[in-house]
DNA sequence: CGACGCTGTTCAAGTATTTGAGCACATCCG
DNA sequence: CGGATGTGCTCAAATACTTGAACAGCGTCG
C-alpha cells in the first residue's frame, strides 16, 4: 500500500533539509566541504529512507557503466569456472558481468540456429552500454564487422578460445592447446601405446579449439613416434556420442588408447566400453580433457589435462578491465595462451 | 583513432536532416505521422551510424530497466538448466538477468563467508535497478528485512528452493520434495530393501531442501513401512563426502540401499563402495536426486529424481514477469511446487 | 476563401543525478 | 575598515533522450 518506489536523492534532502546537490556530494563521499554535523544528517536520512545511488543516471552521465557483457556457453563445469573468475574479478572492482546465453539453450546448448540469435545477443547488451564484451565466438567470423565497430567505439572484446583466422581485431585468450596435446601424447606415448585413437567433438567452424586440440595431438604423436592417429568426431548436431563411442571401440585393430577432446567424449567411451566389456584401464586406456567436475569420480577416475578455467575467467576479465582503464588505443590486440596440467588417475595405464 | 563513442540520436537527426524528436519518435516506431521517405532517411542514418537506443535513458524515464537480478549458486548442472529456463523466458519478453554469484565462489561454491557478502550483492542489483530478484536463499532468512523492502518498493521477489518458516513474503518455487522422497521410497521399498541409509548434505540453515528432502524420506519410509532409516550428513563445510560415505558403508549391519539426497553425494558412495569392493547394484542399491549431467553416464547407471530445473527457472521467471505487468498488490504471495520424476537406471535392484 | 489534413517543426518539461561556478556570511589579517 | 580566506550551501547546466502541446507551411477540397 505504501506504493513508494524507490526513494530519490530529492527525498533525502528535503528530510535531510539540505540542497539536492549538498545531499550529492556528502553521499558521493565529498565530505571535508561540509560541517560534520550537516553530514550525519544527510547519512541518517538516506539511511533511513533506504536510499541508493543510480547506476543507470551514473552511466548516462559518465558513459561508463561498470558492466561487462559475458557471452558464453554455461554448458558445463568448465564454463561455470570460467564466469566464476570472470565474476570474481569484476566484482572486485565493482563491475558486473551481463551474461547472455548464445544458443538454442532450451534443447541443445552447444547448437546455435543462426548468426541472428547471437547478434541480437550483443545488440541487447549494447543496449544497456555495457563497457566491454568477454565471448566465446560461435559464430565469431560472422561477428568480425561487429567487433571492429565496437572496437572503435572503444568496447573492449575478449574472445576466448578462438583464433582469428585472419588480422587480430581483439584480445583473445585460450588453453596451450600445443603443449596441452603434447602432454597427452607424451603420457600415452610412455605408456607404450601405439594404437591410438582421437575422439574429437563436433568440428563446426566455430569449435576452432576442437580442431585445434586434435591436430596438435595428431602432430605430436606423428612428431614423437612417427604414428598416426585415427580420428573420429561428433556429427554436426553433437548427437551420437555412443555411436561413435562404439565405432571407435570396433576399430580392427582396437585401439588400446583413446584421446577425447572433452570428459564429455570420454563419458561415451566409457559407456561404449561398459557395453562391450572392456575393462578401464586394462583393456583400454582413456585420456580426457577439461578435468569437468564429476571426471576424478568416475570409476576408474579418469586421466585428464586440467585447464584453468578460473585462470581464464579472471585473466579474461582483467583484460577488459586493463584495457578500460588505460589507454585503449596505443596497445595491439594480444593472446593469453593458458596452461594445462595432465591429471593422471586410473584411467591410463600400459597396454595389455 | 575515430576514438568515436556511440553514436547519439541528435547524429542521426542531423544527418537524416530531421528535428531530434522527430528522429526520437520514428525510431520508436511512431511513424504514421511521418511521411515514409523521411522514415526511410532516418532508419538508413541510424543504420549507417549504427545507432542503438539506450536502455539507460529508458530505464531513468520509466523505472523499468527490463533486467532482472539472479542470485544463484552456478554450482552445478542443475543450477545451470535453471539459469538456461530463466534465461529463455527472460529473453523472450526482452528482459535481461543479471546474475550475480553468491558465496566465495572462488574456493568453495557452496560456502558463504557471511551475510554481508549477499547483501553487498543484492545492492549491487538495485543500483542497477533491477526490476525483480529471483534468488535462491542462502541466507533468506537474514534478508527478510530487505525482502520486505524490496517488495514495498514493488520489486517483485522469487525465492528457488526455499521455505518461509514464518509468514510467506514473497514468492515461492520448489521442487515437491514430499512427492520425489515418497517416490523414492516406494522404489526402494518395493524392492525388498530394509536396511536404508540417507545420505543428506550439509543441513546449513539455508539448505532448508536438504532438510525437507532428508524428512519427508524418512517420514515415507516410516510411513509406507514402519522402518527406520539412518541418516548421515556433510560436515558444516561440505568437504567430508568421502568418509561420510565410508562410514555409511562400514555400518553393522551395512546398509543395502542408500538414497543420496543429491547426486553428488551419490559420487561419494560409488567412490567410497569401489574402495571396500562393493558391488552396485548387486551389493548396494543407490538412489541420487537431480538427475545432473553425468549421472547417467556413470558405472553404472544412477537411478535417480530427475528435477525440472528448466521448468522452475522458467516459471521462475514468468513470476516475476506477471508480477510485474499484472497488479501487484492484490494477490498474496504464492508457492508453486514443480514435480519429479524417478529415473531407474542401473544402481538399484533387490537386495541380494 | 476558409477549413482541413499531412508532414513536419519548435518548445518545454520531465527522468535522477552530478558538477563547476558562484554567492552569502563569518572570521581573520594588516 | 577593507580585503583575503574559508565554510556551507545553492544555481544552473549537463547527460540522452521522451513526450505532450502547440504551431507552421503546403496542398486540397468543399
Amino acid at each position: 500500500m505504501s506504493g513508494s518506489s524507490a526513494p530519490r536523492l530529492k527525498d533525502v534532502a528535503k528530510a535531510a533539509n539540505v540542497s539536492l546537490s549538498a545531499a550529492s556530494r556528502i553521499l558521493r563521499g565529498e565530505r571535508d566541504r561540509f560541517g560534520a554535523e550537516t553530514c550525519e544528517r544527510v547519512l541518517k536520512e538516506a539511511q533511513r529512507l533506504g536510499w541508493r545511488r543510480n547506476l543507470l543516471v551514473n552511466g548516462i552521465q559518465t558513459g561508463r557503466t561498470k558492466t561487462v557483457g559475458v557471452m558464453i556457453p554455461p554448458y558445463d563445469s568448465f564454463w561455470v569456472d570460467v564466469l566464476a573468475g570472470i565474476h570474481v574479478v569484476l566484482a572486485s572492482a565493482d563491475y558486473l558481468p551481463i551474461t547472455v546465453w548464445v544458443g538454442d539453450c532450451q534443447e541443445m546448448p552447444h547448437f546455435e540456429k543462426d548468426d541472428k540469435q547471437g547478434l541480437s545477443q550483443i545488440s541487447r547488451l549494447l543496449d544497456r552500454r555495457v563497457d566491454g564484451l568477454i565471448l566465446w565466438p560461435s559464430f565469431a567470423v560472422a561477428y568480425y564487422d561487429h567487433f571492429r565497430e565496437l572496437i572503435e567505439r572503444r568496447v573492449p572484446v575478449v574472445v576466448i578460445d578462438h583464433e582469428f583466422s585472419e588480422e587480430q581485431i581483439a584480445d583473445s585468450i585460450e588453453t596451450d592447446e600445443q603443449r596441452s596435446a603434447r602432454a597427452v601424447a607424451e603420457h600415452l606415448l610412455a605408456l607404450g601405446h601405439e594404437q591410438i585413437t582421437c575422439f574429437s567433438s563436433r568440428e563446426t567452424a566455430w569449435q576452432a579449439w576442437a580442431v585445434r586440440r586434435r591436430a596438435s595431438f595428431e602432430a605430436a604423436i606423428a612428431e614423437l613416434k612417427g604414428l598416426e592417429v585415427n580420428s573420429f568426431r561428433l556429427n554436426q548436431w553433437g548427437t551420437n556420442g555412443l555411436e561413435v563411442a562404439r565405432e571407435i571401440l570396433s576399430q580392427e585393430p582396437r585401439p588400446t588408447a583413446v584421446f577425447s577432446v572433452t570428459d564429455h567424449e570420454a563419458l561415451f567411451i566409457y559407456e561404449a566400453a561398459a557395453e562391450l566389456g572392456l575393462r578401464i584401464p586394462d583393456d583400454l586406456s582413456v585420456v580426457g580433457f577439461a578435468d569437468l567436475d564429476f571426471s576424478a569420480t568416475l570409476q576408474p577416475p579418469l586421466t585428464t589435462m586440467r585447464q584453468q578455467p578460473k585462470e581464464i575467467g579472471r585473466r579474461a576479465a582483467q583484460m577488459i578491465l586493463d584495457r578500460l582503464d588505460g589507454d585503449f588505443s596505443d596497445s595491439t590486440p594480444t593472446t593469453v595462451r593458458v596452461g594445462a596440467e595432465l591429471i593422471v588417475r586410473g584411467s591410463t595405464s600400459p597396454p595389455s
